[in-house]
DNA sequence: GGCGATTGCGTTAGATGATAACATCAAATT
DNA sequence: AATTTGATGTTATCATCTAACGCAATCGCC
């Protein structure tokens, strides 16, 4: 376990090359792991929900989920996408971007969720961070207020490094 | 103007007794002069919006913003609200919380603004903060990412001092 | 003041996001 | 096997937000 007084990056920027498809299964393995080990129930359903958020890098909104299960199943309405979304949120295996109304597939299920994303606004893709940093001087603040804080919500607008050099990795999505 | 290290609160909780009343036509006179000195139009209408925004500290939903300028003028569409919000948005006098979708008066215009919110999730009220530390350490953590930063989303929900000892002060919007 | 350009607002329509409530089906428990 | 619990189907509706078009008020300029 790494324990860099920096921070860690849970879920980092799409690296130049990388076979994606690694990224989903081992995502997936990992889902499947962490369901057993808490008990629960990672269904059919659930997973291929879940290996569709992951299935790009970019924050992924219900109503696509919602559009690509209705071509598979033949029917889905909206609670089919969204309770499998409230689950996966339960179990740490997707956040939601709060400022996007969309979400992505959590990188360090069972690790401490701070819940601290940078997104970038040109290509879309996210980075999740766990910087202790941060909640500690959050919390130092709160507590100046006699504020106790449950739930952090940091959602970082910028723009990615390989944006910077103009070489966008991921399209944003062409609406 | 004030520069403690700790970092300032643009917006406090409601302290325990205060004249509402004087916190509204504070911000809209706040407002008249910021809009003057950028040569920004405060029309009747976006006057209005803010001060109903300003009318709570509590967030305030588009949709109840609507429904009393229904009343009030006979005919208001949501892209009556929306565009006033949009405006008042772009001058810096109001804040969305995403988290909640709704709005918030921002109490300092005009000031470098980090958007960096306490949210009580018992009585719905928002502290706003201005600290810098905050933004330093965000912006040290992007840096080693080579990200840039643009805009911060900063939402802490938590339960604010009054609450804690019991004694709410705003009543959290029933239903 | 007159005139064109800009900006604000009314209005209609619809896209997108999310939930309530109840029915049905499958899995786990006894 | 019967019972209970949890997952999903289904229908309906509510909530949030935006596009597009046209008119009217205001601004800037001559």
């Amino acid at each position: 376990m790494s324990t860099a007084k920096q921070g860690n990056v849970l879920r980092s920027f799409t690296p130049e090359r990388h076979d994606h498809r690694h990224c989903v299964s081992t995502a997936l393995s990992k889902a499947d792991a962490a369901c057993t080990a808490s008990g629960r129930r990672l269904t059919p359903l659930r997973r291929r929900v879940l290996e569709l958020v992951w299935g790009s890098h970019t924050p992924v909104k219900a109503y696509d989920l919602l559009a690509i299960l209705g071509k598979e199943r033949h029917q889905a309405a909206p609670p089919t996408v969204y309770r499998a979304l409230d689950f996966l949120q339960e179990a740490g295996l997707v956040h939601r971007i709060a400022s996007m109304n969309a979400f992505v597939g959590c990188g360090e299920p069972g690790v401490g969720h701070a819940g601290q994303f940078l997104i970038c606004a040109q290509c879309g893709t996210v980075a999740e961070l766990d910087e202790p940093g941060l909640s500690k001087t959050i919390a130092a603040s709160a507590e100046r207020l006699g504020f106790a804080v449950v739930r952090e919500t940091i959602e970082i607008e910028g723009i990615c490094a390989a944006c910077r050099r103009g070489k966008p990795r991921a399209a944003r999505a062409t609406k």
